[in-house]
DNA sequence: ACGCTCATTGACGTTTGCGTTAATGGTAAA
DNA sequence: TTTACCATTAACGCAAACGTCAATGAGCGT
């Protein structure tokens, strides 16, 4: 029971133009993005261009993620990222050289990037819903007095 | 069935400077939202000096959440919460001189604006709520690897 | 070989959301 | 009144997250 699925094209293989169209930023951001470390320098072609591979995308998907629904900045972003280089460590050196324990300490390491993502979301999501209840009262609230003011409308102005 | 509570004092009686404490942010930004169109210009003392209500207080803590949950800039805030100043008008010329349909058209507007930030808040909840059981899914996962990992250290180096 | 498009590095510009003096004046307790 | 804090406006500063040239080179069809 390993292999859930070949492993998707991770060739590096689509020049920036392209990366920035599939993500939807634009290419200062993705070479903005690896000068801040948060894209490992990717593979270039004889020319000195740059070849991203599709989990570079899925990884500017991610960062933007963390953008719009956590609020982080890149920097904290960063930190959150490079413990996930460990998953491409992982995979490369997979069931290879690396020692067990060294092995057991990189996944307590992602387990717990990932246990701080998950808190922060939940925090969030708490404070969301609360808002959303309120918001949802209003919203009742004002509808009513509408309504309210529509009867009145009806007793000085009969029905047009 | 009227009036909930009697009007909470929303008499201006609080200087800038526990207006500050009490919001949690500083007099500099309590001025710089008042430059921005965010706090209407507060009542003064006859030194000049600000003078805020517990509205104002309420205000700011909405365009706080409004910052950190939805990530909505000063601008965008801006224009929600003016629309909330209405409310205040409301208040203040409660039954009183506005004609109907004026008043109608006011809480429609309320209404559109509130929701607005209702489906703002709703898609992010939907977002995070599906970037949350990704994150519970990963968290699984990994738990599963490292119990494995775990059990092979055993074989290796049996039980200290 | 030519022209066209696309990429590369580097540097400077921009917007947002405040922080930080600086110089001046109001207010309140002793 | 003097001291000790407030507060006021105005202006400059700053970090984040890119945008926008500018000059140069790569790749590719004809």
């Amino acid at each position: 029971m390993a292999e859930k699925r070949a492993r998707t094209q991770d060739e590096p293989c689509i020049q920036i133009g392209e990366a920035a169209d599939r993500t939807g930023v634009t290419q200062r951001t993705l070479r903005f993005y690896e000068e801040r470390g948060l894209l490992k320098p990717p593979t270039r072609m004889e020319g000195g261009f740059r070849l991203y591979s599709q989990d570079d995308v899925d990884r500017v998907e991610q960062i933007k993620r963390l953008q719009s629904l956590l609020g982080l900045t890149l920097a904290e972003i960063k930190d959150m990222v490079e413990a996930e280089e460990v998953k491409e460590e992982l995979r490369a050196t997979a069931r290879s050289d690396l020692s067990i324990p060294e092995r057991i300490s990189r996944i307590k390491k992602r387990i717990e990037v990932t246990q701080r993502q998950h808190d922060i979301i939940s925090h969030k999501l708490a404070a969301m819903e609360e808002m959303k209840q309120d918001l949802e009262g209003r919203l009742e609230h004002n509808r009513a007095t509408l309504a309210e003011l529509d009867g009145q409308r009806e007793e000085v102005a009969p029905a047009p």
